[in-house]
DNA sequence: TCTGGGGTCCTAGGACCC
DNA sequence: TCTGGGGTCCTAGGACCC
C-alpha cells in the first residue's frame, strides 16, 4: 500500500456548468467569456477541436467566426460557479479527509495507504461527482501532485482512459513521461519552456533527468522541487488549510470608459466594499491601501495615463467606511482631467488577524465592537440575500462603469427568482 | 465599439548595521 | 595595485498558477 495523491479536475468547468441547466448544448461547441466580455477563458472540448479559437482571444476579434460555427457563448458567472464549486468539493471530501481545494475546479485528495485499485477508485469518484452535480471531471493519480497533474492531463488527453489516468507503478512511465511536453509540467510556464528548448529538454520525462544542479542554478528551488516531484519524490505537502492572503485586490475593466472623477469615485468605492468583505471573511484587518488607475494601453492613439498611489492607516482597520474614504483620496490625490480610463483597482495589503489590530485603543480612528457588529449585519444580510443587497450609496446606483455582460445565464442555484423551471 | 482578475514564491541588489 | 564579513530588511522584477 502506497501513500497517493489524487487530483481531482472539472473539464472545461465554466461550459459544464452552464450545460448542467442547458442540456441541449451537450456535445456542441460552447465558449465562456472573462469578466467584461473581454477575452475567451473557457472552451468546450468540441469548440477546442474546431482549432480556431486559442485560449484568452481577444472576443472582439474572434465574434464573427464564433456566429459562423454556431458556438453558443456566456458572460462569466461567478455567483453560479461558486455555487457549482462548492458542490463538487463538498462531494469529493467525503472520500478523504486531506484534502486541499486547490482552484475553483480543482482538487487534491491524499491517501496515507490506499488499499483499492486506484483507477477503480478514482472512477468512482468521477461517477459520483457526475451523479451528484452534474460536471464531468477527470482524475489524475500518483505519489507526489507533479504527476497526479500530469496523470490527470494524459486521462483527458486519452478517452480510452474514461479521464482516469493513474501513474503509480514504474513500468511504463518512461513512455508516458516522454510523450507530455515540458512545458505541460506543472509549474514549468512559456519562458522556462523555451529555455529548456534551447538546452535540449523537450518532455517531461527529459526534464525529470535533468541534473539538480543545472536546475537549482537556472530554474531555483521551485524547479528543483519540480523536477524531484516527477522522480516520485514529494516536495510539494498537500495546504489542507489555505493561508490568510497577504494581500486582496479588487479591480475591474469598465463597460465603457470612464472620465469623470465622480463615476471613478462610485467605481473605487465599489471595489474597495468588495475588497473589504473579503477581508473580513478571513477575519482580518489591513495596515495600508493602494487604488491604481489606468486608461486603456490598447488604444494607442488615447492619450495614455496610469498610475498607483498608497497610504498606512494610522491604525489597520477592516471597517468599509474607513476603507473607501481612505480610497477614494487616494483617487483624488492622482486623478487627471481629460484622459478616458479603463480600469481602476484597489489593494489592501499588510494585513493582520482582526484581534491583532488593537494597537492603539484612544485613536479615534480605530474599529470599535460598534463599527465591527455593523460590518457582520451587513456581511450577514448580503450572505443571504445576495451580494449587493447593502451597499454603501459612494457606489453609486446607476452605476454607468459596470462591466459589460451581454451573454449572462440566471443564477440558477442561489437565487430564488432565476431558478430553472420544468417543462411538462 | 471591443483585449480579465487575483494571487504566490524566489532572487538580486542596495541600504544599513555591527 | 588589487575592495572585509556577515546579517537583515526592503524593493523591483521575473517566474509561475488558475
Amino acid at each position: 500500500m502506497k501513500s497517493l495523491y489524487f487530483l481531482v479536475d472539472c473539464n472545461s468547468f465554466y461550459v459544464s456548468c452552464e450545460r448542467v441547466f442547458k442540456p441541449a448544448l451537450r456535445n456542441r461547441p460552447v465558449v465562456v467569456l472573462s469578466n467584461n466580455d473581454g477575452n475567451v477563458v473557457a472552451l468546450s472540448r468540441e469548440a477546442k477541436e474546431l482549432g480556431l479559437l486559442p485560449f484568452g482571444a481577444p472576443f472582439f476579434k474572434v465574434q464573427q467566426m464564433v456566429r459562423a460555427h454556431g458556438i453558443a457563448v456566456f458572460s462569466s458567472n461567478y455567483t453560479l460557479y461558486g455555487d457549482m464549486s462548492r458542490r463538487v468539493m463538498e462531494t469529493l471530501a467525503e472520500f478523504s479527509p486531506e484534502m486541499e481545494v486547490y482552484s475553483i475546479d480543482e482538487a487534491f485528495l491524499f491517501f496515507r495507504a490506499l488499499g483499492a485499485d486506484p483507477v477503480g477508485y478514482g472512477a468512482m469518484m468521477r461517477d459520483r461527482v457526475r451523479q451528484w452535480t452534474g460536471i464531468p471531471v477527470s482524475v489524475g493519480v500518483a505519489p507526489t501532485k507533479t504527476l497526479a497533474k500530469l496523470a490527470c492531463r494524459i486521462g483527458k488527453r486519452d478517452p480510452a482512459r474514461g479521464g482516469v489516468c493513474a501513474l503509480v507503478d514504474p513500468a511504463g512511465i518512461d513512455e508516458l513521461l516522454d510523450s507530455v511536453d515540458a512545458g505541460g509540467v506543472w509549474g514549468v510556464g512559456g519562458q522556462y519552456r523555451e529555455f529548456l528548448r534551447k538546452n535540449g529538454i523537450r518532455t517531461a520525462r527529459e526534464l525529470r533527468d535533468a541534473p539538480d544542479r543545472w536546475v537549482r542554478r537556472n530554474m531555483t528551488i521551485t524547479g528543483l522541487r519540480t523536477v524531484w516531484e516527477l522522480r516520485g519524490v514529494s516536495c510539494i505537502p498537500l495546504d489542507e488549510v489555505p493561508a490568510a492572503k497577504k494581500a486582496i485586490v479588487s479591480s475591474r475593466s469598465f463597460g465603457v470608459p470612464v472620465e469623470g472623477l465622480a463615476d471613478l469615485s462610485e467605481a473605487v468605492a465599489a471595489y474597495a466594499a468588495r475588497a473589504a468583505e473579503k477581508l473580513r471573511s478571513q477575519r482580518c484587518a489591513a495596515g495600508s491601501v493602494a487604488v491604481f488607475l489606468s486608461t486603456n494601453p490598447f488604444k494607442e492613439d488615447d492619450p495614455q495615463y496610469s498610475n498607483g498611489v498608497a497610504v498606512r492607516l494610522s491604525v489597520p482597520s477592516s471597517y468599509t467606511p474607513r476603507l473607501i474614504h481612505a480610497a477614494v483620496r487616494l483617487l483624488g490625490l492622482m486623478y487627471r482631467r481629460g484622459y478616458r480610463y479603463k480600469k481602476a483597482g484597489v489593494m489592501l495589503y499588510e494585513i493582520m488577524p482582526q484581534h491583532d489590530a488593537q494597537l492603539d485603543l484612544f485613536s479615534r480612528f480605530h474599529d470599535t465592537e460598534r463599527t465591527r457588529r455593523l460590518m457582520r449585519t451587513m456581511d450577514g444580510v448580503n450572505r443571504t440575500q445576495g451580494r449587493g443587497a447593502l451597499f454603501f450609496a459612494s457606489e453609486g446606483i446607476a452605476r454607468q462603469w459596470r462591466m459589460r455582460r451581454s451573454f449572462l445565464s440566471a443564477r440558477y442555484t442561489t437565487r430564488w427568482d432565476e431558478i430553472p423551471a420544468a417543462r411538462a
